[in-house]
DNA sequence: AACCCCGACAACCGCGGTTCT
DNA sequence: CAGAACCGCGGTTGTCGGGGT
C-alpha cells in the first residue's frame, strides 16, 4: 500500500479559508462537468485554482455540494447521532449517511461542540455512553440509578419516548434492566428463582409501572416479563424458602446473583422513599442486553435539550 | 476601547484502504 | 504481485466572532 506525496506540501499552494472567487471557481468547474470530478488531484489545474486537489475535495463535499443542509440541527437529528453513535462509535462518515444533507465534518463538529459536552455535563461518557465512574462525573444525581449501568442514557431516553414519565419511572426501568443483567448473568435455575423473587420485592416495592411498558415489545417475549410483574407475592407462592437460602450460600454461582438480587431489593426500597443508594458494578449480559436494545424507536427518543426528563432532573445535580 | 477567553466551525493533516498500472 | 496513485475518514488545528472584563 502506498501513500502519495500530497500536493498540499508545495509551497505555493494556498491553503486556509476559502475566497468566494474560489467557491464560485470550484462550483462551475465541478458543474460544467455535470458534477463528476474526475480525478480531485487534477481538478485545481483544469479549474485554474492554486489548492490541493484535497483542499478542493474538502471544500466541495463540506460546504460547497449542492445537497448540504444548512442550518441547526433539529432535534430529531441529534437524538439520531446520539443513537448511531452508541452503535458506531465515532463512524462519522457512516452516521452521516443516516442525516440527508449532513456531512461527516458537520456532524462530528457538532458532537464535539454540543453533544459530547452536554453528556459530560450529566455524567455521562460520550465514549462509552455508560456512567462515568465518581469523581470522573461532572454532576452528583441522587438518582444515581439512572445512568449506572450500560446503555442508561438510551435507556432513558428510550423510557422517556414511551411515554410522560417522571425520572422515577426512569429509575425503576433503570432497576428492572438491571434485574434482567442479572438473571441474564446466571446460568442456575436457583439463582433464577432468587432473582425472580427479588424482582417480585422489587416491584412490589416501587408499584412499576414499567412492566406495562415491556409488555407491549415483542422482543421481550421470550423473558415474558408480565409474567414476572403480574404475579404478586412471587417468593411465598412459588419459592420454597429452604431452596432459596440453601443455593445462594456463598460460594455458589447463585450467590453472586443473589446478592446482586438483594441489593436490587434495597435500591428498590430505598427508590420507594426517594433515597436512592448506588447499587454495585453489574456485569452486563449480553443476551438480555440485546433484548433490550431494540427497544429504542430512534424517531421517539427524547431531545437532550428539551425533553422533560433532563429538565426534570434538578438543576444542582450538575454543579460539580 | 482594548484585551482576553471561549465556543463554533471550517480546514488541514496523516493514515488506512482501495484501485490502478 | 508489488508499488504507485488516489480517495476517504477521523483526529486535530486554525480562524473568527461574540461576550465578558
Amino acid at each position: 500500500m502506498g501513500r502519495s506525496p500530497c500536493c498540499c506540501r508545495d509551497a505555493d499552494v494556498k491553503k486556509g479559508p476559502w475566497t468566494e472567487e474560489e467557491d464560485k471557481t470550484l462550483v462551475e468547474h465541478i458543474q460544467k462537468r455535470g458534477g463528476n470530478v474526475g480525478s480531485w488531484r487534477r481538478l485545481p489545474k483544469a479549474a485554474g485554482l492554486n489548492r490541493c486537489g484535497k483542499s478542493c475535495r474538502l471544500r466541495w463535499t463540506n460546504y460547497l455540494r449542492p445537497d448540504i443542509k444548512r442550518g441547526n440541527f433539529t432535534d430529531e437529528e441529534e437524538r439520531l447521532i446520539i443513537t448511531l453513535h452508541a452503535g458506531l462509535g465515532n463512524k462519522w462518515a457512516t452516521i452521516a449517511t443516516h442525516l440527508e444533507g449532513r456531512t461527516d465534518n458537520e456532524i462530528k463538529n457538532y458532537w464535539n461542540t454540543h453533544i459530547r459536552k452536554k453528556l459530560l455535563r450529566m455524567g455521562v461518557d460520550p465514549v462509552t455512553h455508560q456512567q462515568l465512574p465518581p469523581g470522573q462525573s461532572h454532576h452528583h444525581l441522587n438518582a444515581t440509578s439512572i445512568a449506572h449501568h450500560p446503555g442508561a442514557l438510551l435507556w432513558a431516553s428510550a423510557a422517556t419516548s414511551l411515554g410522560s414519565l417522571d425520572t422515577g419511572a426512569l429509575m425503576q426501568a433503570q432497576l428492572l434492566q438491571q434485574l434482567l443483567q442479572v438473571i441474564g448473568s446466571n446460568n442456575g435455575a436457583s439463582g433464577l428463582i432468587a432473582n425472580l423473587a427479588a424482582a417480585n420485592a422489587m416491584l412490589n416495592s416501587s408499584g412499576s409501572m414499567v412492566p406495562n411498558l415491556l409488555q407491549e415489545q415483542d422482543q421481550m417475549n421470550c423473558l415474558q416479563p408480565g409474567y414476572l410483574c403480574n404475579t404478586s407475592n412471587f417468593a411465598e407462592q412459588h419459592v420454597p424458602q429452604q431452596q432459596l437460602t440453601n443455593d445462594t450460600s456463598p460460594g455458589t454461582s447463585s450467590f453472586a446473583a443473589a446478592k446482586q438480587a438483594d441489593q436490587l431489593c434495597c435500591t428498590a426500597t430505598s427508590f420507594a422513599s426517594h433515597d436512592v443508594a448506588p447499587v454495585g458494578n453489574w456485569s452486563p449480559a449480553q443476551e438480555f442486553g440485546g433484548l433490550l436494545e431494540p427497544m429504542m424507536e430512534l424517531p421517539d427518543l427524547c431531545s437532550l435539550e428539551s425533553d422533560s426528563f433532563w429538565k426534570d432532573i434538578p438543576e444542582d445535580s450538575y454543579r460539580l
